[in-house]
DNA sequence: ACACTTTTGGTCAAGAAAAGTCAAAAACGG
DNA sequence: CCGTTTTTGACTTTTCTTGACCAAAAGTGT
């Protein structure tokens, strides 16, 4: 097991105490596992992705931080399943279905559901040819979600 | 937490109990939190400027003073300006600086500046030639921000 | 009125304190 | 052996702090 690894678990564990999220400082941590603060941004990008159910924000300079937060699981898994089943192409109509029904469950707030429509409707995407707007708008809608996690 | 932090907050605290507008002195301030005089400066630019929705006036000389007045602007009329002043095309950095003048200026939610960014980030179009993106994105951009209103 | 002094606030640039990026090198798994 | 993941470190960018010097408004004495 390398560094990557204790250092996530590390991680897990203060989250689990601080209650769902946490602020760090970065050098902080490469000090006290004897690593370059480089590796913490590349546990950060593995590890701590929106994909994996995390959100992480940081400031440089003075007095800089790394703050993770844990997301609700079950918005989470919810949104996971959504984005997994949707495949790599998806049309207007199952958008706009998918779409409300996230609205509804509560999952996304009205106003998300919305930009979903906006950034993936046929006025958005009229200028890319008709072929081509399905995988586009498969693209599009999930990178929306998955940042939304 | 650094001092530049901790100076914002008693103003936003004190802006807060008066309701919206403050007077302050600055030499009165930067002895209170044993800072430079000019620090206090670098917390107006960085923390309460106009793209933050505030209006600072002051005045040199005897009595003079720092006056803080916190300002909405109207959403939709910033809205509008924007979008209008989106042309054709978007660049990827464009898109994000508009964003964050968006986000922090209050005019949309960070949960909207975030989809924002996903769904014209460089992940969501990749299917779509480079030569064709720019455009794409201005259009999405525009759309999400159109029906957000 | 006018010149001088005092009292404020403004600007700018240097340096320090973080965090981010990227790609090469190393380690690992099949 | 080959592809993927991990580890490192050189270089970049952002944010904050400090201090020297500048500019304006008010006060004061003539």
């Amino acid at each position: 097991m390398g560094i990557s690894d204790i250092i996530a678990g590390f991680i897990q564990q203060e989250l689990e105490e601080a209650g769902g999220a946490l602020e760090l400082q970065r050098s902080d941590l490469a000090q006290r596992f004897n690593c370059v603060p480089s590796q913490i941004n590349y546990v950060m990008s593995t590890r701590f992705s929106p994909e994996h159910g995390y959100i992480v924000e940081s400031r440089r300079g003075g007095g800089g931080y790394i703050r993770i937060t844990r997301v609700q699981v079950d918005r989470q898994t919810l949104l996971m399943h959504v984005i997994n089943s949707i495949g790599g192409t998806l049309d207007h109509a199952s958008a706009r279905a998918i779409t409300q029904n996230l609205v509804e469950s509560e999952a996304i707030s009205r106003e998300l559901g919305q930009a979903l429509l906006s950034a993936t409707g046929e006025q958005a995407l009229h200028s890319v040819a008709k072929e081509q707007r399905n995988t586009l708008r498969a693209d599009i809608f999930k990178q929306i979600l998955i940042h939304s996690v």
